[in-house]
DNA sequence: GAGCACTGC
């Protein structure tokens, strides 16, 4: 193990990377989002009632752009410029901006898409399954549109921002329909793809060689500083790191803030102790260093109080796996956990990866897109449900694994959405597309619905889609773990959460002192809004399609059929050695402790979480009997 | 006997 510094100036040999913050980057981004549309319409690409629809990767960004863009505009929102996002379209017939985030598959209403003259596609360069489906319609719509202009009176356009063309020689559009812009007049659909320069070359190659333009940012000034060579032990080197930090801003002015980017809880509580241990044996006058550990599981309070100033003459060493604004140094060693789904097994692992920040500057291939390492079971709905059949000849940008996509349409089919010759079965495949879910999920409230236990489906779908609401802080587990004994059973992890269903039902007496009953039954009021938030929207899309939200009052064993019928798919029986799972699957599982039926020994079950880290765990379990799995029993 | 962090339809 490499000494410690303890002179100054240290030695610069083990510094690692530090980069800008993400709020930083944003800031880059944000001319091109409000401004580069301004251009468009005044440049009159807006002729003819033609919108400019701009595509933004999350709700939160949408609904402020536009907001900014209607005043920049002096115009109200939602008359020239809107936006729209799921649940929330506050656009009308005279918007000609609109924001809307890119999972709006506008398709579905208009094939051509014939309402948009330009289409911007925002942060193409981040890869989400639902950029590269977009892409792959767009290019489908500009081919279609291609088509028929080339048989119609019109000409191409030829302006200088006209990024596509069509890719020469390419087979003849048959999955979209031509009937809606036949004996048309149309103009063909201008795509601008914004990306990170890297990546622009794969997206023009993509859209036949379209025109490359590049903008220069404006930049902070960020000092990058990188190890000679990868650290074998990385925990090592961030602490190394860190020692070094503070020895340098002790000798300056202003904030002296250093925040340390780590995979996840068990390296951060790694790197305190190991903080501390150091901080031991140096002088009384260098101890005045603070550490605060940041991760996902702390309730909102405990983040917000680990961001408060440090006291007057002590640094604060931040330790965090989530993203923080106003921090000056930033220690990085470049790696993340990373969810990683193998479509032979449908296992997901975690894994530590290197950033995609470092894979881009490092190597000149960028991340694997998320397309390609994801369960792809919701795309196929999708895509099923534009009429777009042939999936396995779908012209992704890259393309899944032929057998993640086999997978995917095994999946669906076994949850009765698709058919015997894998269309869209009617009407669940069609209401399950209407859900804004995994497949998985949005089949269970289908079938809640015909065996009259809906009430409680709803609320176990929101509360398997969050983290759990049970809070369990490593100082107070045994009083925590009591507190969610209270609402657990032995029928498993779903039943113990309907019995928390009066923190959903916003039940007068607990709501009046909501805060105070949250930290006195340990449950994290952030997960809680997040449930409610979910449960509502999905309460009202059920209630929409007509199904009648009824509960089976304490019939858990109807309830346990249910569940048994909705996640059959994940099935295992108790094997002499352990859990072995059966159906697909063929590895040893084991329950996860977080589960109330840690220890106790079940013959069958069905779970809905299955994640690789030190063994095969389970957790969201439900003992089942193995004769309700059977499909004549679930069906009847 | 243990929990990666972000989204979206």
């Amino acid at each position: 193990m490499p000494s410690l510094p303890n002179t100054y100036p240290p030695s610069s040999q083990n510094q690692l990377l530090g980069g800008k913050s993400q709020q930083q980057q944003q800031l880059l981004a944000s001319g091109k989002t409000t401004q580069f549309p301004q251009f468009l319409f005044n440049a009159g690409f807006c002729q003819n009632g033609k919108a400019i629809g701009v595509t933004q990767l999350r709700r939160v960004a949408a609904v402020p752009v536009a907001k900014r863009v209607a005043e920049e505009c002096n115009v109200e929102l939602g008359l020239k410029v809107g936006y729209a996002i799921r649940f929330d379209d506050f656009t009308s017939s005279s918007t000609r901006i609109k924001y809307m985030t890119d999972g709006l598959l506008e398709a579905l209403l208009d094939p051509l898409l014939s309402r948009y003259g330009v289409i911007l596609v925002n942060e193409a360069h981040k890869r989400t399954v639902h950029t590269d489906v977009l892409l792959g319609i767009l290019k489908k719509v500009r081919h279609t549109q291609s088509q028929s202009i080339l048989k119609g009176p019109f000409k191409r356009g030829n302006t200088n921002i006209d990024m596509s063309d069509e890719v020469n020689g390419q087979r003849p559009n048959t999955l979209f329909t031509l009937k809606a812009c036949q004996n048309t007049k149309l103009l063909p659909l201008k795509l601008i793809i914004m990306s990170a320069s890297l990546d622009a070359k794969g997206f023009s190659e993509y859209f036949g060689g379209a025109k490359i333009v590049y903008v220069q940012g404006r930049q902070y000034p960020v000092d990058i500083l990188y190890t000679y060579q990868p650290e074998q032990d990385y925990l090592d080197a961030t602490l190394i790191t860190i020692f070094q930090l503070i020895a340098i801003i002790h000798l300056e002015e202003g904030p002296r803030d250093i925040l340390a980017f780590l995979a996840g809880q068990e390296e951060i509580e790694s790197i305190e102790k190991l903080i501390h241990g150091h901080l031991d044996k140096l002088p009384e006058d260098r101890r005045k260093v603070i550490t605060v550990p940041i991760y996902p599981s702390l309730t909102s309070e405990q983040q917000m109080n680990a961001l408060k100033p440090a006291p007057s003459g002590f640094r604060k060493v931040t330790m965090t796996s989530v993203t923080i604004p106003g921090i000056k140094y930033v220690v990085d060693p470049g790696l993340v956990k990373a969810r990683s789904y193998n479509p032979v097994t449908g296992m997901e692992s975690l894994i530590i990866i290197p950033t995609s920040k470092a894979q881009a500057q490092q190597r000149s291939d960028s991340t694997i897109p998320e397309v390609k390492r994801c369960n792809l079971a919701n795309v196929v709905l999708q895509l099923k449900t534009l009429g777009i059949d042939d999936i396995i000849g779908f012209d992704f940008m890259e393309k899944p694994s032929r057998m993640a996509i086999m997978k995917s349409l095994e999946q669906l089919f076994l949850l009765w959405a698709l058919t015997d010759d894998y269309k869209l079965s009617d009407p669940i495949g069609h209401q399950m597309a209407r859900l804004p879910l995994d497949p998985i999920y949005s089949k269970a409230p289908i079938l809640a619905n015909e065996f009259k236990c809906l009430e409680e489906m709803l609320i176990v779908v929101s509360m398997l889609l969050i983290e759990s609401i049970f809070y369990f802080p490593c100082v107070r587990m045994e009083e925590a773990r009591v507190a969610r004994n209270s609402f657990s059973t032995p029928d498993g992890d779903h039943v113990t959460l309907v019995n928390s269903k009066m923190v959903m039902s916003k039940d007068k007496t607990i709501e009046k002192n909501l805060k105070k009953w949250c930290i006195e039954n340990f449950i994290n009021s952030r997960s809680l809004r997040h449930a409610r938030d979910i449960h509502s929207q999905i309460q009202g899309h059920v209630q929409q399609m007509g199904l009648s939200v009824s509960s089976c009052g304490n019939d858990m064993l109807q309830f346990r059929r249910c569940l048994t019928a909705a996640f059959f798919i994940n099935a295992a029986m108790r094997q002499p050695d352990g859990m072995g799972s059966f159906l697909q699957l063929k590895m040893q599982l084991q329950i996860h402790p977080s589960s109330v039926l840690f220890r106790s020994k079940p013959e069958c079950i069905i779970f809905n979480e299955l994640v690789r880290t030190n063994h095969n765990y389970v957790w969201n379990l439900t003992g089942i009997n193995p004769l309700w799995w059977l499909p004549d029993y679930v069906s009847s």
